[in-house]
DNA sequence: TCTAGGAACGCAAACGTTTCCACAGGGAGG
DNA sequence: CCTCCCTGTGGAAACGTTTGCGTTCCTAGA
């Protein structure tokens, strides 16, 4: 049927193992040997056959990426897609391929991970979120396959992982805000429980604290990573007897309710309110007005959660890696916050 | 090291054989033998080694997705993530795995397909764009692989694809604006190059045609599908003597720029231009206001596409199956068109 | 009682590689 | 001149399955 190693030995007149080391650019093939086989495996179109040489190599060079459970998915799309273009960039710069699964629920996870790793299908695995007591991270860490967390994990800090300074994220974005006279600065966070929220919080907080500014609990509103969230701190933001003049915001998602929630109550930004928020992702940049953000190096963050990963499976056992990767944030200022307050009187 | 075949056979009592024929479902197996085997298969954690299934019987059970050159990527994300997550649903649905690979040049993506599919890494494609004189359909037309097409080739009109019927949904679309009482309709197209450009071009001509309203050729605007073009377009229309009062565009993101022209030129939505535009992106609804948009089916795409070539791949050679599939398109109304213009003198 | 045929299972050959081991030939060092 | 090592190559086993064919046993029909 196709063409096969032996095809090749046979018509260049030497033996399957010969040309098999041609293949791994096996030194000690001599030369003439070796451009005598590839000229042949040219002349026939050889192509090795992947699942031939996985068998007896015992390894496939693919790895696997996990897609969180669809629930919150819809608004992720750009975030996930970015990330993957980042993870299948350089895994196949690497040589490796990508196989996508999809979660459904946590067990259909699992069994799914574990199809494709004791079947032997992919040498290792990413995954794409850090929920808490997270059982796929726990089923991989016992089975002790290779894997990198997109993100932290609480319970197993000393996991492969690939993940933001949040906190000095968070500093920075707010500090920008402080720059530009801005005293009274209110935050519109996401879920509590969300390691991430937690993190930008804490970083928010610390920048108050450092320039001495009030840390007022009205000026802080909780709530979801979805467009409602902005929308609805805004009816409340907008009615306090004392507002701030800037918001930091936890999401792009967010930000475009908040945009939204502005703007029918008839309140311009930034003149009446600058924002800056998280993630960078295009829509920050296609509002009306553009919204300033902390892009957090998505495609970055799979590239190197890739990059981790292979180099893991590679050099197994040896532990001189790093654990934990992380990755440069950048404020990407826009419109929106490029408004300094009137001076207190 | 892990536990084979073999491993279950001498546990069971029975011959690796048998075991194989338990693992494929074969009739002509005891119940009790079945049984037996599948209690040790568990009691083991045996999983089958997929590389050595795929040796043997020469399918692989996956198939890969080529995504396009990065070049025009960016705003297509969410595009292709929601067209990914339907091919993947479907596909694991199927039993199948799905390998993402990323096109550089053209080159660079026959390179990749070719050492899929002839390395018998992957039993079929999905293509993801049609350009004008596509290399790579032609390679896996000539070399009789499976493959699919989610768009439409003028070069190979006979080729397994999945796509809308753009020049109906246009024609729906212009349709609309036309029951809402507009007489004066414009349009904003892409590039007049792309197949999708002319079909919806087609469809609003057609409406106008139909309904005797004048088709004016100064009311129709081409441009890429980019927020620059909307943009663009904004100012050359609302600084023509005579003004549509309704627009039809190509596609969300030229939306996008289209709202934020109007926006700087003092003009509102819907009140002095109604819009209508197309693929129902999640940023047609988050924007300020939020754009009435012709849904595609994006992720039924994606589903289709994938449950097409599963099908052909499994019934090689028949060839009773439908060619081209059609997804259904479907109007999401929202506040961008719903005011209907004054009645003219 | 004999035989045909079906049900349930085992044997062994593939599938296309990689890799350990063996081996031939040649040059260098003693 | 003999041995040793090094270079370049071939032989063959192994990787973990599937599957065609063969075998055994059992039942039913003549």
């Amino acid at each position: 049927m196709s063409v096969t190693i032996k095809d090749v030995a046979k018509k260049a007149g030497v033996s399957p193992s010969t040309v098999s080391r041609v293949l791994s650019n096996n030194t000690r093939i001599s030369r003439e040997t070796s451009q005598k086989v590839r000229d042949v495996m040219e002349e026939l179109g050889y192509h090795p056959n992947i699942m031939a040489k996985s068998l007896v190599s015992r390894t496939t060079e693919s790895i696997c990426v996990i897609l969180p459970k669809p629930a919150e998915e819809l608004f992720l799309n750009m975030f996930f897609m970015e990330l993957i273009r980042g993870i299948v960039t350089q895994a196949n710069r690497s040589g490796y391929d990508v196989v996508i699964s999809s979660g459904g629920s946590e067990q259909e996870e699992i069994e799914a991970v574990s199809r494709l790793l004791k079947g032997k299908r992919v040498d290792g695995a990413i995954l794409l979120y850090s929920r808490k007591d997270d059982r796929v991270v726990e089923f991989l860490k016992n089975n002790q396959f290779p894997f990198v967390l997109v993100g932290r994990s609480e319970k197993y800090p000393d996991i492969l992982s690939v993940d933001n300074d949040n906190v000095q994220a968070a500093y920075d974005a707010t500090k920008h805000l402080i720059s530009l006279g801005h005293q009274r600065i209110g935050f519109v966070s996401g879920p509590p429980n969300h390691i991430v929220s937690r993190d930008r919080m804490k970083g928010y907080v610390t920048a108050l604290d450092e320039a001495g500014l009030a840390m007022r609990k009205d000026w802080i509103v909780e709530g979801e990573f979805l467009q409602e969230s902005g929308y609805r701190a805004m009816s409340f933001f907008m009615n306090l007897p004392e507002r701030p003049t800037a918001l930091v915001v936890v999401d792009d998602l967010v930000s475009l309710g908040v945009l939204r929630g502005l703007h029918e109550l008839g309140y311009k930004v930034p003149e009446d309110l600058c924002i800056v928020s998280f993630n960078n992702l295009s829509i920050a940049e296609l509002s009306t007005p553009p919204v300033s953000s902390m892009d957090i190096g998505i495609y970055n963050l799979g590239y190197t959660a890739s990059q981790a990963l292979i180099q893991s499976i590679q050099h197994d056992g040896e532990q001189q890696f790093q654990k934990r990767h992380i990755i440069p944030h950048r404020l990407v200022i826009r419109e929106s916050s490029i408004y300094s307050p009137p001076r207190p009187s």
